[in-house]
RNA sequence: GUGGGUGUAGUUCAGUUGGCUAGAGCGCCAGGUUGUGGCCCUGGAGGUCGUGGGUUCGAGCCCCACUACCCACCCCA
């Protein structure tokens, strides 16, 4: 217990953080053109935010929360998801009272309690977006082409974007109803879970491994939708055929959150069997109302980080490795490592990114380690050089040499040669 | 919550029908000329064989329980 991780976190060492720095520059970067502003909200917020915004009956809300209960006796839960907050936030902070609309990206950690598999934790990451005050369904295919547009961007191929309208809540609750009908005869033959989903979301059923086969004859959201719903729908689909975007109308795709509206949609990878919904979203028009703000329009989606990165792997897609290490300095004596922790001092003012020994190594091992530190240069600082103010620096690539003094103008040409400094100081 | 699989050195794995001091590759450390890496050679450190019971003359190998991890279902990112 005391060396585990808890159930479903995991650390992320430094061999792997540079490709989460770099899809998040990447993703940074492409909100940014689209003119979305990154906000930050807490951790944790009070569980009544997510029983009214995700869906008193979702699995979410029913089995999947970390809540918990602190020492002022109030009721706080772990976010789940990255929505709920940022409508909260937004009314909270009456952002809805400036110009419309607001748009938001994020990158948070989520919380879900459940059964740790491939590309499923109970800490894990996503990106977000969220886009409020515009009904317009050009703002979906904004949303969508965000997403699209990133996944292609970092090289990802094999994806597929599947659009759906779940409907408003009128022309659902008409379709629901219609649907019941259907299912009710069958509803003796259907699957356990079923008879529970027939109740729930009877949208579902229709999804069953078991039984979605046999019922192929089940009326579609999609010929119950209402003249409004039916209209956006298509000007969506025209706008993402303007914007040549690939997609398919995949009836199937539900949401597992209830404030949905219209607008859903999901990426999913090819490649992979399971957990293969790298990206889910759509529009939420009624939350922000129902989240005791006005009655604003929303739209948005979540990104899991992990299972991007997953995806991104699969794909062999190459992510730039980590910037090398400017400079070892080997020191032999002690008079040689006051020598070294003074030189390593001022480079690294300088910019320069260097390392030293602190182990005592021979000289022998100190190159070895260098080798392994994969440093660019190395140099080496002892009795002779510091008696002959004159040491070598070595470019571990050819193994070439160039004689540098130890003083100030010895530091200037080290720190010309290594050159190309960086903002957090090392070189490439 | 349900089902399946796995658990031997830092790591990837071997360990024959249960039988003598539990092995290998890689990694780590140290040597192979006195102060210079990558290749090669030599040596060394490092394992309560996930934990606890049980069967047996004897268990890493068999049985049970627990635990951890992996995978699938449900559902979702």
């Amino acid at each position: 217990m005391l060396t585990n991780a808890p159930r479903g976190t995991k650390d992320i060492l430094p061999s792997d953080v540079y490709k989460w720095r770099y899809v998040e520059e990447k993703f940074m970067n492409i909100c940014g053109r689209y003119n979305y502003k990154e906000i930050r909200t807490p951790t944790f917020e009070h569980t009544e935010l997510f029983l009214r915004g995700v869906g008193e009956t979702t699995d979410i809300v029913n089995k999947e929360m970390y809540t918990f209960e602190d020492k002022g006796g109030r009721s706080i839960t772990l976010k789940p998801e990255g929505t709920a907050p940022v409508v909260r936030a937004l009314i909270e902070n009456n952002i809805y009272a400036q110009q419309q609309p607001s748009k938001f990206f994020y990158a948070i950690p989520a919380f879900r309690y459940e059964k740790p598999q491939s590309g499923r934790q109970r800490e894990f990451h996503q990106f977000g977006v969220e886009a409020f005050g515009s009904g317009d369904s050009a703002i979906d295919a904004e949303v969508i082409a965000l997403a699209v547009n990133f996944l292609g961007g970092l090289g990802i191929k094999g994806l597929k974007l599947h659009i759906n309208s779940v409907g408003c809540p009128k022309c659902r609750n008409r379709y629901n109803q219609a649907l019941r009908e259907y299912l009710k005869p069958k509803l003796k033959d259907l699957c356990s879970d079923c008879k529970v989903r027939f109740e729930k979301n009877p949208m579902r059923v229709l999804d069953c491994k078991i039984d979605g086969a046999k019922l192929t004859d089940a009326p579609l959201m999609l010929d119950y939708l209402c003249d409004d719903c039916k209209a956006h729908f298509e000007s969506l689909q025209e706008y993402l055929k303007v914007l040549g975007i690939d997609y398919v109308i995949d009836p199937k795709i539900v949401r597992g959150l209830d404030y949905y509206t219209k607008t859903a949609f999901e990426i999913v990878s090819s490649n992979k069997s399971s957990q293969g919904t790298v990206c889910g979203g759509g529009r939420y028009d009624g939350l922000v109302a129902e989240c005791g703000g006005p009655d604003i329009p929303g739209m948005g989606f979540g990104l899991g980080i992990e299972r991007l990165l997953n995806v991104m792997e699969a794909n062999n897609v190459k992510i730039p490795a980590p910037p090398k290490l400017g400079l070892y300095i080997a020191p032999i004596g002690e008079k040689g490592k006051k020598n070294a922790q003074k030189m390593l001092y001022t480079l690294r003012n300088m910019g320069i990114s260097a390392e030293s020994d602190y182990l005592g190594r021979s000289i022998k091992a100190q190159m070895k380690y260098a080798n392994k530190l994969d440093a660019n240069y190395v140099i080496v600082i002892g009795d002779n050089e510091i008696q002959n103010n004159l040491a070598e620096v070595k470019r571990m690539s050819d193994g070439s040499t160039v004689s540098v003094t130890l003083d100030e103008s010895g530091i200037k040409t080290i720190k010309d040669m290594i050159g190309g400094s960086t903002d957090d100081g090392s070189t490439r």
